[in-house]
Formats: C-alpha cells, structure tokens, sequence
RNA sequence: GCGCCCGUAGCUCAGUUGGAUAGAGCAACGGAUUUCUAAUCCGUAGGUCGCAGGUUCGAGUCCUGCCGGGCGCGCCA
C-alpha cells in the first residue's frame, strides 16, 4: 500500500512528464510548512522551470491541467512562484482511517516489503569483564530501534552484538579470578576488597604505596608457588564455579578485576619484581607484567585458560542480559558474536589482502593503505591490520565480521550502529573492503552503513560522568529513572496498588530515558536530565504514555455511561469528520506510514517520535474539544475511532516500534 | 597542522534531494476546569539561523573564507 505522499509523487510526477514530454519526473511532494497551504506541497515544478528556463508559475499551470487527483484532493492550487498546494478531501480522509481500522493484523493497514534485504545491525557491543555503562546506551537502543522499524517493514534482520571479548584483558581476568580463588582460601575479610581501597588511598604516597605492594606481591607469591606446588587450589575452585550464585559471583568479580587493574596501575615504574615459573626454570619478572605472562601461560594450557574466559564471558552476558531485559531491547545470547569468533579467522583476512598485493609491510606492521585517506603529514593513512609484534587489531577483526556477514548470513545490508568518533575507522574499513571486493555477493553490492551518533552530557555540558569521573553504570542510571518516575506516581496517583505504581514507574523511568534519546537528533550530543525526560509537558514519554492512558480511560468508562464501544465500531462504514479537531486528527492518524518511512530512511527515530508528540497533541486537542462517551449518537462511532485508532498508533509506535512499554493507567 | 561534526528564541532542541512569513517544548505572561485522568487545552511575547562573501526566482540548508566549540589523526577499541 502506497502512502498518499507517494501517490500525490507519482500523480504529479507523471503529469510533468506528460506536459514536457520526459519519461519521468521529481514531484517533490512535501508536507506543507503551513497549514494554510494544504496538507501536501508540491516543490518539483519550480526546480524543472529552472532546468527548462520556462515560467514556473505557467508550468505549474499545465501540470495542474493534466493531473487529476481528485480522489483524494479538494482542486490543487497554485501558489506563489510555483508551488502546487493539495489539501485532502475529507472523504477520502475517512477511506483511509477505515483501511487502517479494518487491518486486523495489528500492522494498522501497513503492508510488508515487497523487496526483502537481509539486514544485520551490528549494536550494542559491550565488553566481557566490565559492566555496562552509559557510554553502551545510545548504540543499544537506536540499533534496538533500527533493528524493530526494519523488522516490522518486512526486511529479515540479523541482530549482531559483537562484544569485545578478545584481547590483552584476557590475562588481567583470569588473575582476578586467581586473586578470587585465594582470598577465599585466606578467609574474610576479602582482601582484594580492603587493599583496593587501601590502594586507593595511598595513592598519593609512594613511600606507602610501595610498602603496600611489596606485601601483596610477598603473599601473592607465597600462593603462586604453594599453589603450584601441589596444593592446587586455582583449578578445583574454576571447576566448582559453575555451580555458584551468579548475581554474588559478578559483584565480586568486578571489584577484583578493579583491584588487579589498580594494582598494575600502581606498579608501573616501581621496579617490583615476582618469582614464576617459566618452561620449568624459576624466574624473576617485573610483578606488573604478570598477567600478561598469564595470558601466555593459560594459553598453553589450554582447559583451564577456557574454562576461566568461558565463566567470565557468560557472567558479562548474564549480566547485559539484565540490562538488556530491563531496557526492553530486543537482544538475546543468540545474537552475540564477539571478536573471538572471528579469531582464527584473522590470519586469513591478512593472508588474502597480502596474497592480492593490497597489504603492504610498513614499519613492521601489515597495513592496508586506502585511497583518499591521509596523515597529519599528508603521507597514505594506513589501515593497520596486524601489529609489528603479530597481534590483529580490530581493524582485522571488522574485516573478518564483514566478510563473514556478507557470504555466510547473506547480508544484503549491514548497518553499523556506533558513536561518531569511529567515523573514520568506518569509512577506512568500508574502502578496503570495497577495494578487496568483499563488500560484493554474487556480484551484488552489499549496502554498508554507519549509523553515527553524539555523545550523552551531563548538566556541565561535559561527557556524562560521576562526580568522581568515573563511568555511570547503566543499571545505576536506569534505576534512578524508575524511583524518580515512582515518586511522580506516588504524587499523582497515590491510590492506585504498589504493585500497579511499580509498573507504572518502570514504563516511564525506563521510557524515559529511551525517549529522551529517539527525540534528539542522533547526530548531536545531548543533555542528559532527568527532570526533563520525566516532565509531562513537552516531548516526553510520560506525556505519550499519558495520552494513551486517557484513551484507555474513556474506554473503561464507557460500560458505565451505557456505551459499547464494540457494537458501535462494528462494520462502521462512514465517519463524520465535520469538527477542525477531528479531521486535523484522522488526517495525521492517515499518515503513520510516513512518518516511519521517514525514520527508516535515514535511520532517525527522531522523525517517529516527533510523529507520535503530533499526534498525542492532535490527539489531545481533539480530546479537549470533542466529549467522546457524552456525544450525540450520531457522532460517537467517528470519535470512538479516532480515540481507538490513536491509541493502536501511539502503542504501536512507542511498544513495538521503539519498545517502549505503554500503561493502561498512570 | 590536517580531517570530520556542530554553532537556530533566555534554556533544551526540530527543521527530510534548496521552497512560501524559520517551528516545537521548557521558562515568562494571559485565559479555559460542575473532567471521558488539567499529567490537559487555547492564546501572547520572544530569532540579522556564529560572522562575511558567493551561487539561485528562492539559502538555516549548497560553495568559499573567517570566528567559536567538540571529536579524530600508525601499530587501543
């Protein structure tokens, strides 16, 4: 089904290519500006007199004559230096809102693609060892939101969390669980927990600081050797955690990963050095190099090494997860394919760029050298994919990840979803792939995207951050957004069951937030504030979220005014649209497709959101002006669909569209 | 130094291949309530769209220069 922007474009469109004898032409059908002007615009007269050096108004003239849309439109006019203004009969108004309402596919009269693309989005991507933090939120929900939008038109789409759960951590990780295993064999208190804050606080000090560290290193290596030596404690405790509490195990696990990278942290430059263990010789090395000489040493013993990255990566997943869930977005385990799948993928990337001239030895490091991309010195930028000691770097591995969507999930489009900063980094890798080839199946070309987004401030206009500088966890962050809401509840509606207020505040805290950051223009840093996601004037959630409860209001009360809201909708057949409220409302209720062409098309939920506020005024204005329940019999079906053709919309677009949950109450 | 993004009302922001007199919300001011939830609606006021040129019938939008801010710039992701 056509929207009526595209037909107005084709109508138009043919009937300038009828009057100037081309085979086709831009109509340029828009939204008017103005009221006043119609409800459609018609721009592409002017732009072809320009080309044709003919008078617009005269052309427009001609056009007019040939086109007939009088279907749909009141007589176009013609305005000022050309335009051609349409304003939509209200007969054909009610056509429409009776197609919507007759659609009981939930899809409000909007049909599937006829063209199908294979869609991966590429989202989210947190990192195993660490908590979720602000920093992941922009990326989670917009690619949530990409990823809904594309579904519901009908393209498959391929959700992809390419979690970095690869690299140089590997070995500070699996220290920490070591550290886990020892303080547990020590007894409480946990030692990690108070040395890290002792560590902390002597930080100013290096007199203390070291007195510190060499009695860490001194214990630590007392439980290197006697574990070593026959006790072994560290591979029995790695076997019995998957039977253990996972909720307490990630708390711990965070403060003593925090502990062993304040710990390197603070050895650096101290000249500390710890006995191990290599190829059987004992041997002194520098104590903050330890978990890098851990990652060697897991590596050679395989089991264990897997074993310790396996618990932890299923703890991080376990725990975003959570996030996830609490967000309302739509990712799940199957969805994650991180950098280590990609692993022994990598020297093949290396390998076939090398084997077709495009990677070149630079200073050691294998680099692919793009064109168009220069230094600060004017010299080739190079895009480096493996490092001078051999190690890949996650130019190697989006190359991997490209190349196996494009030929194993049979991407026909692959959307990036991640901050502006790595503008660069994209528009290198997509060259590359370009120039390889690898952005080609069966000699179609793959679409390839990157949806960029700014960053999220705080009140000081700096990145968002907590007054100690650190990162805002995710889940802190949403959490204050749900008492915050709570309280709101308490406030207005302190009545309603704590249950019912509970439910209430999750919507709007997490809502709020969500819809804070689909209103903004992704392109453009915002401020975050939560006084003013949660206010009810403006274009908030909770001012949606409240439209669509007083429409489920009027639908509760009807029973008691003697009004069945089934029986009067049932077969409706005719509307009458006669008040100023009620036709500027079905008219904007008609254009719901629009507005998520318009936000699919350049990837902003802004231009959804901003369609649903329209509509939630419209819809509130019409509310004012019009009593639904308490109106003439002749005019109660009309109002009762708007009222229900409203509500589906707002739902639609808030729930299954931004997944944002809506309330019947609030 | 080079590259990318941004600069729109007091504040926060929209502004869809260049279209009509640049729009919202907040804050301010004035009105509307025997309520289908006023968590609302209606109205008033507020802008040389950073500055200066240029292209065009028409520029917030495109081009050039300048000013101001953010980000990035060979072995991190």
């Amino acid at each position: 089904m056509k929207t009526v922007l595209e037909v107005l474009e084709e109508r138009i469109g043919a009937a300038m290519a009828a009057v100037v004898g081309a085979n086709e032409c831009a109509a340029i059908v828009r939204p008017t500006a103005d009221a006043r002007f119609g409800d459609y615009q018609a721009n592409g007269v002017m732009a072809m007199a320009k080309q044709l050096k003919t008078n617009p108004r005269k052309l427009a003239e001609q056009v007019v004559e040939r086109l007939d849309v009088a279907d749909l439109c009141e007589p176009p006019e013609i305005a000022g230096p050309g335009f051609i203004n349409l304003r939509l009969k209200p007969d054909y108004v009610t056509v429409q809102l009776l197609r919507i309402n007759a659609d009981d596919s939930e899809r409000l009269g909007i049909e599937p693609t006829t063209k199908p693309r294979n869609t991966v989005v590429d989202f989210s991507s947190p990192n195993i060892a660490k908590e979720m933090h602000v920093g992941h939120l922009r990326s989670t929900i917009i690619g949530d939101a990409i990823c809904r939008i594309t579904e519901f038109l009908g393209h498959p789409v391929i959700r992809q969390n390419h979690i970095g759960d690869w690299g140089t951590q590997f070995g500070r990780v699996i220290l920490g669980l070591w550290h886990m295993c020892m303080a547990e064999k020590h007894g409480e208190p946990l030692y990690y927990r108070t040395e890290l804050d002792e560590l902390r606080r002597v930080a100013g000090s290096n007199q203390d600081l070291r007195t510190l560290c060499t009695r860490i290193r001194d214990r630590h290596e007392d439980d290197w050797s006697k574990d070593r030596e026959g006790e072994q404690r560290f591979a029995p405790f790695l076997e019995g955690l998957n039977d253990r509490d996972v909720e307490g195990l990630w708390e711990q696990f965070l403060c003593v990963y925090q502990y062993v990278n304040a710990l390197e942290d603070a050895l650096a430059g101290m000249g500390l050095t710890v006995r191990t263990i290599n190829q059987g010789q004992e041997e002194a090395i520098p104590y903050e190099s330890l978990s890098r000489r851990i990652t060697v040493m897991l590596q050679r013993q395989d089991r264990q090494e897997l074993d310790a990255w396996q618990f932890i990566r299923r703890l991080t997943l376990e725990h975003c997860g959570g996030i996830y869930r609490k967000l309302g977005v739509q990712l799940i385990d199957a969805d994650v394919c991180g950098e280590s799948f990609y692993n022994d993928k990598l020297p093949a990337i290396v390998g076939d760029l090398q084997a077709s001239g495009l990677a070149v030895e630079s200073d050691g490091a294998t680099c692919v050298f793009p064109e168009g991309f220069k230094t600060k010195e004017g010299q080739p930028l190079p895009f480096i994919i493996r490092k001078s000691d051999g190690a890949y770097l996650y130019a190697t591995t989006d190359l991997a990840a490209l190349r196996y969507r494009v030929n194993e999930l049979k991407a026909d489009r692959i959307v990036y979803v991640t901050d502006a900063r790595q503008i660069q980094h994209f528009q290198m890798l997509f060259k590359v792939a370009e120039t390889a080839g690898w952005d080609r199946r069966d000699g179609e070309k793959v679409e390839l995207a990157h949806v960029t987004f700014g960053s999220v401030l705080g009140e000081d206009g700096r990145p968002l951050k907590t007054r100690s500088g650190e990162n805002i966890k995710l889940k802190d962050l949403l959490d204050e957004a749900v008492e915050r809401a709570k309280s709101v509840v308490e406030e207005k509606n302190p009545d309603l069951p704590p249950e019912r207020k509970a439910e209430i505040a999750r919507a709007v805290g997490i809502g709020a937030v969500k819809y804070a950051d689909y209103s903004n223009n992704r392109t453009s840093d915002y401020v975050f504030s939560f006084d003013k996601m949660l206010a009810m004037e403006g274009n908030t959630a909770p001012y949606m979220q409240y439209a669509y409860a007083r429409i489920k209001s009027i639908e509760r009360k009807a029973e008691s005014k003697g009004v069945d809201i089934a029986k009067e909708l049932h077969g409706i057949a005719a509307l009458d649209l006669s008040e100023p409220t009620e036709l500027d409302l079905g008219k904007h209720l008609a254009r719901y497709a629009e507005a998520i062409e318009s936000a699919v098309a350049d990837y902003r939920p802004n231009y959804l959101t901003a369609y649903l506020y329209e509509l939630a005024q419209k819809f509130s204005a019409f509310y004012t002006n019009c009593p639904v329940l308490d109106a003439p019999a002749a005019k109660r079906p009309t109002r009762l669909l708007l009222c229900d053709l409203t509500a589906r919309t707002i739902r639609h677009g808030l729930s299954e569209l931004l997944g944002i949950t809506v309330v019947d109450q609030m």
